[in-house]
DNA sequence: ATCGCAAATGAAAACGTTTACATTCGCCCC
DNA sequence: GGGGCGAATGTAAACGTTTTCATTTGCGAT
């Protein structure tokens, strides 16, 4: 039924190996002889066998990507970032997202396991025991936002701590000196850093005012409450920093609620530019990471790491984050109505 | 190197036909000899080659989703709602996205033939003298959102047109009469149905009102031109149903620029529900697309399709939309500060 | 004890490629 | 004219599975 290269040896009155060389570009093949291999192979609508194919050259020019349950924009992004990257390669992205514990994840990618020639992995659950435990055979592998610190793979990072640190620098150079941070969830690996930058930050332009932290989870109801808790303080901060944009946008309606102006009163910043932060009103100061060059330069790193395993080394690569401003931390007051 | 089916068969003193049998399942093997198999495949860490499996048993266990250059949220919902019913299958899920052209489409159609059991194909290029020049052999396919009418393939659609009927009428049951629509780009099937649902509950539920439409292209940019012209008009309408909340969103500042209060002076509402409907001000009434669902339904039909290719008549399936009501259409003003 | 039968297991073919090796062919050079 | 050589092409093995068919084994019935 489905038709092979023998079909179209036959019809093109050639062996099976002058098929294949044709069509594979080799150049051992009269160009008379490529011809009208190619004419009866489009003719016959032949396309190969990938798993024949893969079989023998060990290869299936595919790549997985292994993801968290993730929403919205960033996900999308990023898929996008690795799809381009794939396909200028002649790659295929097989994707795997949305498990919710280490398990999920651990099924994923065994079941991956043989379909691709490497994978690229962000989950919060792929963690030093859980490489250790799965011990991928020799499959290439590059590690995205994560805090492992691994021999065996190359580690693609966003600039959290840094993106984090420039928002607070950029805060006191608005002249605000008492900075609240809103902060992520407590194990997860961005709010880690973000909290880092802004101690680092303060630490080191602020150093005789206190730093302030007030728990979230990453929600815009999390946002929501530390904004209330903030206003119950006797002395308020003058600028809020909270650790994403959601969050953010709960603390805002929070200031709102209570008459609060922002940024005259209290200045507030996010972190990852979501398109809500455009659309909130002040529109939202925050810090931009470009999650399409995340998935990019991952794949490309992994494309590296499999052209020439002997020559590339493990890395650990770093994405700049860019601040983008807008009204919300006081620094275009000017430009308000 | 890899450690194939040879090595556990060795290793568990059986023959490479009882250790497939143990691995998959089958029924003719005791239980004491299908351990002893398991035993050794985990400790060798066997994993079959896709490859010669799908050779031989002619599936790949692997659909494919052929998908446009799309953004954000829907694009992440869609890829989600498919991933989770293919992984619930043990499926697993090629993605080939963002191609500009129709060649581009049929570039990554053929590249994908031969690697997937069935695809889901969702592009606005892939059109009727499409599929005709491609005429992809017996590949399944289900087709998403598509205006085509085709007795090879399934379809499964959005009710675009639904929801914008259930919209103006909800409009009109708010009061409005004079009724505006912010129309899609031209030649693009989501607006379309929706300009038609728009006219359908016009001549419904206001005959006697003339409708207005207003060309718009699902920018943001000209959301708030089209804002912009509707102010400019000698009588105003009540009521602005932009086909999309990205252009509401657009038109919303437009009026509050010119001090146009909403829902008071004139109300407004969008199409999608994307995240950032919730957060202007006033909250913005939408209808909300089950994208998820979408998805996962068509990845159902195309299962369905794949087992029983006899019994499964080619369908078209519409999603049903809901109205979701916040505070720009008047409707829930009461609420309001 | 022998036969027959079912259950368990093994041997080998088949799937569609690629590629190492073998073969053919035409041609140039002595 | 024959030897040698390089280019073009063909032959066949190999890749790792699944599955058909054959074989072995154990066991109950005669």
């Amino acid at each position: 039924m489905a038709v092979t290269i023998k079909d179209v040896a036959r019809e093109a009155r050639v062996s099976v190996a002058s098929v294949s060389r044709a069509l594979n570009g080799h150049d051992t093949v009269t160009e008379d002889t490529r011809q009208r291999i190619a004419g009866v192979a489009t003719r016959l609508r032949y396309v190969p066998h990938s798993g024949a194919r893969s079989l023998i050259t060990r290869r299936t020019q595919t790549i997985g990507a292994l993801l968290p349950d993730l929403h919205g924009e960033f996900f999308s992004e990023l898929i996008r970032g690795i799809d381009v990257a794939a396909r200028a390669r002649g790659l295929h992205l097989l994707v795997s997202s949305s498990h919710g514990d280490a398990s999920e994840a651990a099924a994923a990618l065994r079941a991956m396991q043989g379909r691709v020639d490497g994978m690229l992995v962000m989950s919060p659950h792929v963690d030093a025991s859980f490489l250790r435990d799965q011990l991928l055979a020799d499959l290439p592998m590059v590690l995205m936002n994560t805090p492992l610190e691994t021999e065996h793979y190359s580690i693609m990072n966003v600039d959290n701590y840094g993106g984090a640190f420039a928002m607070v620098r950029h805060l006191i150079g608005c002249g605000h000196r008492r900075i609240a941070l809103i902060a992520g969830p407590e194990h997860n690996y961005d709010a880690a850093e973000r909290l880092r930058g802004y101690c680092a930050a303060m630490a080191r332009f602020a150093p005789m005012v206190s730093t302030q932290v007030m728990q979230g989870d990453f929600t815009e109801e999390s946002g929501n409450r530390a904004g209330r808790e903030l206003l119950a303080l006797k002395v308020r901060p003058q600028a809020v920093f909270a650790a994403n944009d959601i969050m953010a946008a709960g603390c805002l309606y929070a200031l709102k609620e209570a008459d609060v102006r922002v940024p005259e009163d209290i200045a507030l910043t996010g972190f990852d530019d979501i398109p809500i932060a455009r659309f909130v009103s002040p529109p939202l100061t925050t810090v931009r990471t470009r999650i399409t060059d995340l998935g990019q330069r991952a794949l490309e790193r992994l494309v590296q790491t499999l052209e020439e395993p002997a020559t590339t080394q493990v890395s650990v690569q770093t994405l700049e984050c860019e601040i983008v401003i807008r009204a919300s931390c006081g620094a275009t007051t000017s430009t308000e109505a």
